[in-house]
DNA sequence: CGATAAACGAGACGGTACGTCCGGTCTTGGT
DNA sequence: ACCAAGACCGGACGTACCGTCTCGTTTATCG
């Protein structure tokens, strides 16, 4: 175990820490208001009550920002025990879907994602920031499922941390899809069918 | 019913045709070098060898012309049939994430899905130019498997399109989510993994 | 002899003229309330009602823009006939010192001064602009002085040129030293006395 | 010769007397190599190893701390008996110029005049600390003239004066003329003629 | 075949945001 | 008490694009 900031700041003014907060409120407010596109930072920084050069010590620039402040919302998700596992799904994918259907994780998250398909660090802000951190979920799920009785106990653990990859990228990905790209609400209805297609599959038993 | 072009115009110099294709493929070049954020109407009109102007006359914005650019490219997607539903939804997983890596696309689609979310009209025109377009691909799946005994009839014709929805997102959203937010490769054995949970749901039989 | 612009601007929108008398009123406005120092881009831009691109795009900056804004209030300088070479320069002298006296004049000439000993380009457009342009009172002035016999004619044409120099830079040197170094007033009595030596010397006859 | 510290005090000072001759060395060797326009605080106190807190608790800002570095050049000026009152001229010209020449001097003199039309605090510290400081050389070189037999006792101890700030104007101005607006050497040649019209005027004798 | 009309290239225009720099001020902790 | 270090707010910098506009020019169809 190390200490992360080796020789941080000895001396000077230290940085106020209350800046950090405001900063991430108002890049959100910004965000529901005016957009991704519309965001600027000098608009952020007025909200803020803070100077521009404050902001730009802090971050690099628009994207660090966005992911910082897209990254707090998805920290709300929970994984209620509603029974079964079906049920777990369908109330998951509801939740995730009712935080993307906000203005400031739609239009902010799949920027971000546009602007880090071509940034190394952007992708890797994104991926510790949002992605692995709420794989928890999954696994939550799974393990709450194996103590039920519903999925079997796992034998390789290899095979389990790709398995949770692939239930992560299809979970996300159907509830991003469905809302940012075909633009249509995530309903009950909706989730119940998704729910029973992933745990049953398409050549599975029909649903009652 | 409408007419597309309500007073054609019979005179006057007409639009040149060789000019718009030459914009979607500077367009297309720009994105490869400059991704989405930097890509300026300014350079892809030079690129085209065409006058802004020209540009705007075609088209209203960037928005709009990068979603024609890169609703090209996904009509090379086609669905060969491989045998059974699992491969052929390999194939097609792998084609489409094939062109999901072309850096064109890559930071072209999200960007738009982004602003998409304060637009309407982009909205429309992501859904006409690039998802319904390619839900062909669903239901041409969904018939042949059915042709093979594979899956059955239809019964609702209202539940069937449902379907059809719901299964595009999934496939579509997996690949899109593992390849841009994740950011991992999309392997023969990933795709394999994702058409086996796609069939038999996470508690049906294993693969063999 | 060739033609001075040899290929100005066929194409395009051409350059509003109106816009550059805007821009030099706007400068000498600025100058007036803001000073020298407190004069920015940005301000004279808005009050010329023109985009600060505009701006950048006829002058490559402040000083630039400063001397040019000068240079055409020392153009308004006469030199009339007075009957007598000493009341001759008296009169040009308090001209000289009326127009240094303008805010407009007195903080901008010697930062313009000031930041040319560092540029080239910016000494030469000083001297072609103001120097050069106002050494024709001094010629005018002893062409008149010789035409009533107060002076001899020139015998060589070298020392002749030498001599505008020193008088144009003893002149204009007492004028500007005066006003903006020691901070004085030039009177009657001080261009009096000034010319009185100028013309007959410290050892020389006294006045009267 | 007095100690510049009054009051040493036991606790705290140590740097405080050498901290000052750092940072007006500092300020000029930033004018050098930046000009008045490159120059900045925080790049003086880096320079003189001082924080610009240091800096700002003794002056009030740059155009002061400039003043104070600059007037410290034109304390080397002396006024060496050269015989005669034209070589004497001659003499302190050159030195003049010679001191004028220095870029630190070029670029720092004019800007704080320039700055100083629109301060009067600024302007009076000019006068004392550059002006009038060096009208001694006039009087020492009047009072020299006189002892010579050169020029004439004094009658009118208030004409007088005038004089010497007359002669002052017309002697630095010539110079500060010549040099950074004409922007030519100050030559042996041209110093000779300058003393020359000097005491003789435009219509006295001819030189020999 | 000449008139008419629209599209064309070029590039200047008014705006807006960028990311950087500096000016001055204010906390820190150290001596 | 003073200092160095450096974060802070504010504001100007010069640049880059945006989307619009004004030109003179080219290329059609129609009368």
């Amino acid at each position: 175990m190390q200490r992360p900031t080796p020789a941080p700041r000895a001396t000077g003014r230290p940085r106020s820490a209350a800046a950090n907060a405001a900063i991430l409120a108002a890049t959100r407010a910004a965000l529901v208001e005016l957009g991704w596109s519309g965001l600027t930072l000098g608009d952020v920084a007025a909200r803020a009550g803070v100077a521009k050069t404050t902001l730009y010590r802090r971050w690099a620039g628009k994207n660090e920002l966005v992911v910082d402040a897209v990254a707090e919302l998805f920290d709300e998700l929970r994984l209620p025990d509603r029974g079964s596992l079906a049920a777990d799904i369908e109330g998951v994918v509801l939740q995730f879907a009712a935080i993307l259907d906000r203005p400031e994780a739609k239009s902010g998250l799949m920027a971000v994602v546009s602007e880090s398909t071509r940034d190394e660090a952007l992708r890797a802000r994104i991926r510790t920031s949002i992605v692995d951190r709420q794989k928890r979920l999954v696994l939550e799920g799974r393990a709450r499922a194996q103590a039920r009785g519903e999925l079997p106990p796992e034998n390789d653990p290899g095979a389990a941390a790709h398995t949770v990859d692939l239930i992560f990228d299809m979970v996300a990905g159907a509830v991003v899809h469905r809302t940012l790209v075909s633009a249509e609400p995530v309903t009950e209805d909706w989730a119940h069918g998704f729910a029973q297609v992933l745990l049953q599959g398409l050549t599975g038993r029909p649903a009652h």
